[in-house]
DNA sequence: GCGACCGCTATACGCGCGCATAGTAGGCTT
DNA sequence: AAGCCTACTATGCGCGCGTATAGCGGTCGC
């Protein structure tokens, strides 16, 4: 557990690249303006140009900083002894952290492809070990099932507001936080299709061409 | 299954709310602009504003268009005998047809507010039925385990150029569709998590407060 | 027949934005 | 001390956009 820095310590340039990640999750890339973020990293708009180029490129700088942040926490998750972590919903928020506005925003326009790519690379090695003790053989390649479990899993991320109005609590607030983990632990502990309805659903689509 | 109109038939008015859904969904509703709106319409930018006031309202026509539709398609569906509907995320996505790429952005910018919430009934309604043949009772709020769900039926509309570029085939082709629906199927009727697993995160979560 | 209205176009205005340029201060090298 | 590079500011330009306005033809009510 590693105490962030004092904003007053960092570079002018993370400064700058932190206020961009804020401004471009609570208002949108577009919206967003380039006199805005200098205004909250505390320099002038020149700057941001001369660190940058370009309001393009100070996004892509957000990205590919995002991009080795996860990298950096999937390996600490892979090399760790897996405890509890029962949630892998609860994981990939988690692992986000305050840049999930961000992160929502951007995969939704499909960006932060290296974000989504990490993800499944985890989730894949999950179900690799979930297969094991699997008794029916997958019909599905794995990394289609790590593709869509990854996008289920963020769909929280993503879709927040929607979820909070929908909970009547803020997802991000504790109490917001607790109920979706219980939700999460009762979805993913009950199967929506029998194994007979998925068999016929299966038989159905195979039908179909 | 009733035919589309032919354009040219559509009163402007109804040639301008359709552009603006597909430059919306293309571009994002920032990047698009009213005179190109306008000229896929076949008509001029004024007229745009004559009949919808702004870019805004313009925007909020669209979404209540897509209400109403989901509406009647939602009533449509509950009356209707449910012959195979195993795939809820085909049915979430069949239902919003070529408007995707629209309810998607909007939906990740928080808006189309009356979409989610009417899947999230149309779920609610599936999750009730569902619950009859449950054996163990369930420990959270119906509308919280629909919100979740529809949230992650939804995330392949979300998040469909990451699903895509993950998957090796657009999702929205025939071969896409397929090879999601399969992934739906096994997913939907194998649980990530056995019963014990889910106890144990139920006193995990419990224990930590 | 005539005014009122509606659907529609053409043109223009003004603002906010990204981007560019010129310039300043300070520290490092030689 | 001279030169220079880097970090940084101040100022301005030009473009694209949403928005506003003026006007025109057709049609309906009276």
């Amino acid at each position: 557990m590693t105490i962030a820095p004092d904003p007053e310590d960092l570079t002018a340039r993370a400064r700058i690249r932190d206020a961009a990640l804020w401004h471009f999750g609570e208002h949108g890339f577009e919206r967003a303006t380039i006199r805005g973020i200098a205004e909250t990293a505390g320099v002038s708009s020149g700057l941001v140009r001369h660190h940058f180029g370009s309001k393009e490129a100070l996004r892509d700088a957000c990205d590919d900083y995002l991009a080795k942040l996860i990298r950096r926490i999937n390996d600490q998750v892979r090399s760790s002894p897996m405890p509890s972590d029962v949630n892998y919903v609860a994981v990939a928020r988690n692992l986000l952290g305050p840049h999930q506005p961000y992160v929502g925003r951007a995969l939704a326009e499909g960006r932060a492809e290296a974000v989504f790519d990490e993800l499944v690379r985890l989730s894949e090695e999950w179900i690799e070990e979930y297969d094991k003790s699997r008794p029916d053989p997958p019909q599905v390649p794995r990394k289609a099932r790590a593709a869509v479990g990854t996008a289920m899993a963020l769909s929280v991320t993503v879709l927040r507001h929607h979820m909070s109005r929908a909970l009547g609590v803020e997802v991000l607030s504790p109490e917001g936080d607790k109920l979706l983990a219980k939700t999460l632990i009762d979805i993913y502990s009950h199967p929506m299709l029998s194994l007979e309805d998925a068999a016929k659903a299966q038989a159905a689509l195979d039908q179909r061409g």
